[in-house]
DNA sequence: CGGCTTTGACCGGCGC
DNA sequence: GCGCCGGTCAAAGCCG
């Protein structure tokens, strides 16, 4: 306990909890979108998964919904006809002639009570069978419009099914190519974690040993009872369909696993022996290049990303620049960890949250999660590292900023450096608010992205000639990072893996991303931020791999002396 | 005394 | 309708 407060656990020594849910609450809000995925036409052939040729998808093509009150309604129609036949009423099952003869009642000539009754009651019977007719049309139409639902769902479904057969197919080539199957982020987390989590399982899946394969495994396990393998398929593909929009799973660990050794930046060229990136799909929020035209969902889901990062860390939370003030801790479900709640005290409102939680698997591992966008300018130190998760969130809400031209560019890095640097960051929009997480607690991931990035600067700079200029950026960037470390230190905060010696006062990137991430919407001006982002990161790779640090490197340097 | 943390209560969404 | 769960509120308490 730092400050204050009943005497308590420390929440620093339990916090967290990786932020993806655990199973088992952990879908109930996923949307998928399936709108991406390539349609099938309906005579196209099944295609069985590669991993278990028993997985048949179930193709329901046509449904009646009202039978049983079609019928019904048939039977009480054909009454009425003959009922009413005799008046001059034709009534027809299927369609019903509005030119009725209701002349029946000026036969009444009569005009006694009796044949007043009687007109009344056909009066009363018309009026019912008019009711019915409309009845039966409504449920028509909404039959009809039931049909063309469970036929796009049908649609999906089968795209949802290629979609997965490509990724397996997609794993078992690269498996056979590489020889060594990938670990995930969190591979270490046998059973918890969400959809990411999930999917991930999915993933590595053909490596697991049959006995794991009882509750998230067992695709490729086909010696195994073809029914049971097909119950557990289904029930996977019913949670992925049910959790899954899109996940962009990026596995940085392949290069260095399949290499055998840590990539150590500058040496490597940042599109050498860095494999393609698994990218599933793309994202699913398509691009809008025009701002003024926004939806209110869009906005508020702008508004409801969110950014994690993951993170080693021995302190309650992060340092990365804001001020904030813990209004809440609760404990999550699936993680013994408590979960903490932040709240941005810069501003006056400011609606930015974050969440503080202790990794369930690593309690090393401190997971931080930003939402909102500050509405208050943001310290320098906050601002220079804001950018590192600016791409990283702006290729999560790709198309969905206001920003068209800003956040094209933007979504060009981040895509670059994140397909770049696989595993580094994985992508959900699965999650109740779609969700980018910057995983930094493999020290090659950092430099991985470090390098993706910089290899891909020159491209990217060139496209942005309105940006602010970079080296400026860059120096006071670099200036503010350095001015991090000693306060990191003295929390605690261990210095990055990757950084060399004598460069002791080089800033961790974990910090660095995390205090990133917190202020990631702090700048109005998304694309000035990116620039930050990318000098700094420039900045970090210089400083941290080469003694021969560039300019704005060696000016950090002496800025920092 | 102000500012902060702690923590139980409360609220709303969601699934059953 | 009920229970679960995540998120938030606010009173209580602590510290400088």
């Amino acid at each position: 306990m730092a400050k204050g407060g009943r005497p308590t656990i420390d929440p620093g020594s339990v916090l967290n909890s990786y932020t993806e849910p655990n199973n088992t609450s952990g879908f109930k809000n996923d949307i998928m979108d399936i709108s991406t995925y390539p349609i099938r036409n309906s005579g196209d052939e099944d295609v069985p998964s590669p991993a278990c040729s028993t997985w048949k998808p179930v193709i329901v093509n046509e449904m009646d919904f009202f039978p049983t009150d079609r019928n019904c309604s048939k039977e009480s129609h054909r009454v009425n006809v003959k009922k009413e036949s005799a008046q001059g009423v034709m009534i027809g099952c299927l369609g019903l002639n509005t030119g009725l003869n209701l002349t029946a009642n000026t036969s009444s000539e009569k005009s006694n009570e009796d044949d007043r009754t009687n007109n009344t009651s056909n009066k009363k019977s018309f009026n019912e069978l008019i009711a019915l007719q409309a009845e039966l049309d409504r449920m028509s139409m909404e039959n009809e419009r039931l049909k063309v639902l469970l036929k796009q769902v049908n649609d999906n479904y089968n795209s949802l099914q290629i979609h997965f057969a490509t990724l397996m197919q997609h794993q078992q080539t690269r498996k056979a190519k590489t020889g060594i199957v990938d670990e995930v982020i969190n591979g270490d987390k046998s059973n918890g974690g969400g959809l990411t989590r999930q999917f991930m399982d999915l993933h590595r899946v053909e490596k697991d040993e049959p006995s794991h394969t009882s509750s998230e495994g067992g695709l490729r396990d086909c010696s195994r009872s073809p029914m049971k393998d097909k119950v557990e398929l289904e029930y996977k593909k019913q949670k992925i369909c049910s959790s899954s929009s899109e996940i962009i799973q990026l596995d940085l660990d392949k290069s260095d696993s399949r290499n055998g050794t840590t990539t150590t930046g500058r040496e490597d060229s940042p599109d050498q022996a860095i494999p393609g990136p698994v990218l599933n799909k793309a994202p699913r929020f398509t691009t809008s290049r025009d701002a003024d035209h926004q939806h209110p969902e869009t906005l508020s889901m702008i508004r409801k990303a969110r950014v994690s990062v993951r993170a080693r860390s021995d302190g309650t939370t992060i340092n990365d620049g804001c001020q904030w003030r813990k209004y809440g801790q609760k404990m999550a479900k699936g993680n013994p960890c408590p979960r903490a709640y932040y709240r941005c005290t810069m501003g006056a409102s400011c609606p930015v949250r974050k969440q503080v939680q202790r990794c369930a698997e690593d309690r090393s591992i401190l997971i931080t999660t930003y939402e909102g966008n500050h509405n208050h300018p943001l310290p320098p130190a906050a601002m220079a590292t804001a950018s590192y998760t600016s791409a990283a969130a702006s290729m999560l809400l790709s198309g969905s900023m206001p920003s068209a031209d800003a956040l094209m560019n933007s979504n060009i890095l981040a895509r670059t450096a994140l397909s770049s640097s696989p595993s580094f960051a994985t992508l959900s929009a699965s999650a109740p608010f779609p969700t980018v997480t910057l995983d930094l607690t493999q020290p090659h991931n950092a430099s991985q992205f470090q390098r993706a990035v910089q290899g891909q600067f020159n491209m990217f700079s060139s496209s942005l000639p309105h940006f602010m200029s970079a080296p400026q950026v860059f120096g006071q960037a670099l200036q503010n990072q350095s001015k991090y470390v000693g306060l990191h230190s003295s929390q605690g905060m261990e210095l990055p893996p990757f950084a060399s010696s004598n460069q002791i006062h080089t800033p961790s990137l974990s910090d660095a991303i995390g205090s990133a991430t917190a202020a990631i919407t702090a700048d109005p001006n998304f694309t000035a931020a990116l620039v930050a982002a990318i000098t700094s990161i420039i900045g970090n790779v210089h400083s941290n791999h080469s003694g021969n640090s560039t300019q704005p490197t060696a000016r950090n340097n002496n800025d920092k002396n």
